[in-house]
DNA sequence: TAACAATAATTAGTGTGACAAATATAATTA
DNA sequence: TAATTATATTTGTCACACTAATTATTGTTA
């Protein structure tokens, strides 16, 4: 036998943040929001910072640069977000959301907190607390200095 | 401001199971072990569990039965596993692992327990503990009995 | 036993993640 | 200021996740 239990939490790990990101996708799909999971999280954040770069958009969403290209890609071709040049940087851009986008998250935004909750059930607030320090941690621990 | 902490809980998740399979994936690149870090799960478990079919064996590997599908292409392009076709049952089939795949886990197993230790590093028991029980929950949550 | 339903596996299509390379522009320096 | 270096973004490629559709085969029932 090979299986350490370290391979163990790796597995219930990756199980789990993919059942999650299934389940509220699949709630996505069902509400008919024409949004995936990660296409709604590059809108709340571009909604509450508005006029970033790419760049700065990437770091805060905790996607890379060309995914984050890609999502926003598509954004665009729903008419939710738009690209804005920057005036004096011609390589850079700002990120903004149109009143489209303004609306879906308006309409949205309630109905995903509420299923989202879902997720957490039968947890209190010291299991929140363990949940963020060891995942922090963990996260810590392969991210260098 | 539209930031439920609960969604905050979904990124921590989400971005540290990354983390951990980017980690991952970067030393089997360092290697060489012509492996991607998916690849090795499916592989292991062929070899913990042989003669299983794609449907067993998915279910498993906590994969669906198309991306396993895929897996295991990749593994008979590489020479690591075949599909036997069942004797009885001609729509299923039986995963094996072959003798170059055998080799190959000998190979590797120790090394990637080395490596894989890194990310539990400053973590006890008790974080163990909590860990394997708060995300069971949470998985337990979005799983329909 | 012929028609229908169920099952195992694969294929197709779209989205996302990671990494490298390419492109365009700006900043620096010789 | 011409050449070089750095930066912002996009494009290309491969792998994985999920859903739906398809194919082949087996099981069931009228």
């Amino acid at each position: 036998m090979l299986n350490e239990s370290y391979n163990q939490y790796s597995f219930i790990l990756d199980r789990t943040a993919r059942k999650v990101k299934q389940y509220a996708q699949t709630a996505f799909a069902e509400q008919q929001f024409d949004l995936t999971v990660d296409q709604w999280i590059v809108l709340r954040t571009i909604y509450e910072n508005p006029s970033l770069s790419n760049k700065e958009m990437a770091e805060l969403c905790g996607k890379d640069q060309p995914t984050l290209t890609r999502i926003i890609d598509l954004l665009i071709k729903k008419e939710f977000a738009e690209r804005i040049s920057h005036p004096s940087d011609r390589r850079s851009l700002r990120l903004h959301i149109t009143k489209k986008g303004e609306d879906k998250i308006q309409e949205i935004a309630p109905k995903v907190a509420d299923f989202r909750m879902q997720a957490w059930k039968n947890l209190n607030e010291e299991d929140f607390a363990h949940f963020t320090r060891i995942l922090n941690t963990i996260y810590d621990n392969l991210t260098q200095k």
